[in-house]
RNA sequence: GUGAUUGUAGCUCAGUUGGUUAGAGCGCCAGGUUGUGGCCCUGGAGGUCGGGGGUUCGAGUCCCCUCAUUCACCCCA
């Protein structure tokens, strides 16, 4: 038993499993490109004060999973990021981005920290991936995004996922309908728990999608959103509709949906997959105009962004065998040395075959050639290289191909060149 | 924060009503083959039985505490 261990929450990924987040990665760029979206990076932890303003006080998020901490005991505090939107969002109005270009498209796949007791596909040092576009009010934007979602989960192969939709209008029509729902609950203040109670002041809202089976029975006869949108909004939705049907994209209309987060306005909507556990929410996210005002912004920036988590896209993938094909690399040459004091001359051989370009490597502990050829096949290498007192003298090296079992002598300029026409230096870019 | 679950070798797990030196498979190392891997055979290394306390002649096994794990609630990715 080690002594240390990973911190709560916290996990080590491994090279077997590095190989299947790089897949992913990099399916979310090409597509990120392939949709115009350009990568942007922002710093893991922001002033308090930030998520304060953004995510909303009354949220669990900022309630009671923030991993905050004052940097000196004078300073402002700080937090590690629970989500990446606030960030964004802070730092393109910082460098009022949207004065030099007045659309932007943003992506990110990043770290994310949440104070939470961890659970299957809950951890709290977390990624996700997800997209931010700025400037644009027309429902195209959302569509957009939510597009460029669903393709990345389709080129990836997931099956069974159900994307959820629903519009909670704009502002004038939320605090219109606030007034009403809180008219309905007021009779049933004392029956509400804590936490409806809590919400009743400041965001009503959120009780609707409880999932205490009480609440829901409470929630039941409660005034529908849906009654009180305005033109407006009405059309944004059907026009985000259309457009997801126009692109074949299924979806389920949830007028109960709400989600977490303050900030959002009109579309709202996530994914969830079948081959998740209790948390079975592979991404969302939504429209969020009011955020760049909340931050300080002079006018109202028209947002529209989702957020997917990585850990739960590895999971469904995982669990529908969707990494089967994926291979480590393996080195080209493993060169065997039969006495080790011809080493240093083996590893001139090896830089050679390095510097032209061929994936070599040699056993630097000394071992038996046994141990070297049985470490040549657990590293699926495609040949052996022998050097002994025989290739020495003669000028040649044997060279045998461990999955035919066939070898034969030849020149080091020979088998560069054998390689060279095999495997071009400079690949070509798929 | 609440509830439940599980902690025995590097990994997956056995361990009979408490009873001698705690086992298996896989993996690892070495030898069989002193210049050749995989397959096979033989051998080897590796364990404070999560930790602490208690009951007992005797505890991996029973009791208490504690730590950790996992799953679920809440909520979310």
């Amino acid at each position: 038993m080690p002594h240390y261990q990973v911190v709560k929450g916290a996990r080590d990924i491994f090279p077997d499993e590095i190989l299947q987040w790089k897949h992913i990665e990099g399916v979310i760029h090409r597509l990120a490109a392939l949709y115009g979206f350009n990568e942007i990076r922002t710093p893991v932890f922001e002033y308090t004060e930030l998520f304060q303003r953004s995510i909303g006080s009354s949220t669990d998020i900022v309630g009671k999973e923030m991993f905050s901490f004052l940097p000196d005991p004078a300073g402002r505090s700080i937090t590690l990021r629970p989500e990446m939107t606030a960030g964004v969002m802070r730092a393109a109005l910082q460098k009022n981005l949207l004065a030099a270009a007045p659309v932007q498209k943003l992506y990110y796949i990043s770290e994310l920290f949440r104070k939470e007791r961890p659970q299957a596909g809950r951890q709290r040092q977390f990624s996700q991936f997800g997209a931010e576009l700025l400037g644009v009010s027309s429902p195209a934007a959302v569509a957009e995004v939510i597009t460029f979602m669903m393709h990345v989960f389709e080129v990836l192969g997931l099956q069974g996922l159900t994307l959820r939709i629903n519009t909670l209008g704009n502002m004038d029509d939320r605090k219109r309908y606030r007034e009403a729902l809180r008219n309905y609950l007021a009779p049933f203040y004392e029956q509400l728990d804590d936490a409806s109670k809590e919400r009743f002041e400041k965001n009503p809202l959120r009780i609707l999608d409880s999932k205490n089976p009480e609440m829901q029975e409470i929630v039941t006869g409660a005034p529908k959103l849906h009654d009180y949108l305005g033109r407006e909004s009405l059309d944004d939705f059907e026009k985000v509709l259309f457009y997801l049907s126009v692109r074949g994209i299924p979806f389920q209309i949830d007028h109960r949906l709400v989600r977490g987060l303050d900030y959002y306005s009109y579309t709202a909507f996530e994914v969830t997959s079948s081959a998740l556990g209790a948390q079975d929410a592979l991404g969302g996210g939504g429209r969020y105009d009011s955020l760049a005002v909340e931050l300080g912004s002079s006018g109202e920036v028209p947002a529209s962004g989702f957020a997917v988590g990585m850990e739960r896209l590895l999971i469904a993938m995982q669990k529908q065998g969707l990494f089967s094909d994926l291979e480590a690399a393996a080195p080209s040459v493993f060169v065997i040395v039969q006495q080790q004091e011809l080493f240093d001359q083996a590893l001139e051989i090896v830089t050679r075959l390095r510097r032209a370009g061929i994936s070599t490597v040699i056993d630097l502990a000394g071992r038996s050639m046994k141990a070297q050829l049985r470490e040549a096949n657990r590293m699926n290498a495609a040949n052996a290289l022998f050097v002994g007192s025989d290739e020495l003298a003669s000028g040649k090296c044997t060279m045998k191909d461990l999955r035919s079992s066939q070898q034969e002598e030849c020149l080091l300029e020979e088998i560069i060149e054998k390689f060279r026409q095999s495997e071009p230096l400079n690949p070509p870019r798929s």
